[in-house]
DNA sequence: ATACGGTCTATAGTCGCTATAGGGTCAAGC
DNA sequence: GCTTGACCCTATAGCGACTATAGACCGTAT
């Protein structure tokens, strides 16, 4: 155990990661088990840094734990892994567009009924609840 | 139990939920529990479908069961609960934009990253990676 | 010596369903 | 009457990605 190893809290620290995630991160496998140091403490090589940053970036970017897992196995294989990562990447960008589109006609609906509320005359009932039962 | 009265496959037809969706939002009091018919089977009135066609609605719309709770309440309501109703859209909408806003600088990240495999020449390593990791 | 903050394990809870196991019931056809 | 098939019932466990809690242990400063 080099003393350049870090406590579980540092590694949190550095990585803006809660404590807990990381022992869940560990526990199903995308954060290797580290070495322990006196008190049974878990003593992270400075290369875990980097990891979870990765890691976090990723979930960032919306990507899934499990595409997380793939994302990483690409990161460490020595070939040439660009079409699979391509692939992963563009895979996610149509998920995220679509849902981009999903909440945008979302948004358009909440403006519709809210518009009812506010800018119209008298209110007899309520308009709002109104809108939303359908139709 | 009236002739008109809705089995439970009838009325997640009639609604486009899954059946056992019905008796989840029955266990955690969504819907109210209905008469029981012959077979013990559930017996809905006809009023269910509305109910239970707001409730999808209000998911569809991305409200929490949590909300869809309070404006079942507003809407079964005699006063006037408009600004309540409203203040639950207007919060819901707001929070609707902030995830378009963040999945649009999300999606802005990922054609970034991807650019970098199809557009560019040589590709040494993989660039997609190395693009994922954090600075 | 003791207080405080960090760490440890193990387990349960969150949200909104979904799936499974292991039955019971009903209507139609033979 | 009997079987088949579609439907229904309850109860429980699982999903993803954490988060929270309980109860114990460790290390350092005072």
């Amino acid at each position: 155990m080099p003393e350049t190893s870090l406590k579980i809290g540092d590694l949190a620290r550095r990585t803006d990661t809660k404590v807990v995630t990381i022992r869940y991160y560990e526990r199903i496998g995308l954060m290797p088990t580290p070495e322990r140091g006196s008190g049974n403490y878990r003593a992270y090589a400075p290369d875990a840094v980097a990891r979870l940053r990765f890691i976090r970036r990723c979930r960032g970017l919306g990507f899934s734990l499990d595409q997380v897992r793939e994302l990483l196995v690409l990161s460490s294989s020595t070939g040439m892994p660009c079409d699979d990562a391509d692939r992963l990447v563009t895979d996610q960008l149509g998920e995220v567009e679509a849902k981009i589109a999903d909440l945008q006609s979302i948004a358009r609906e909440l403006r519709r009924i809210a518009s009812l509320c506010e800018g119209g005359g008298t209110v007899s009932q309520c308009r709002v609840i109104q809108a939303i039962a359908p139709d």
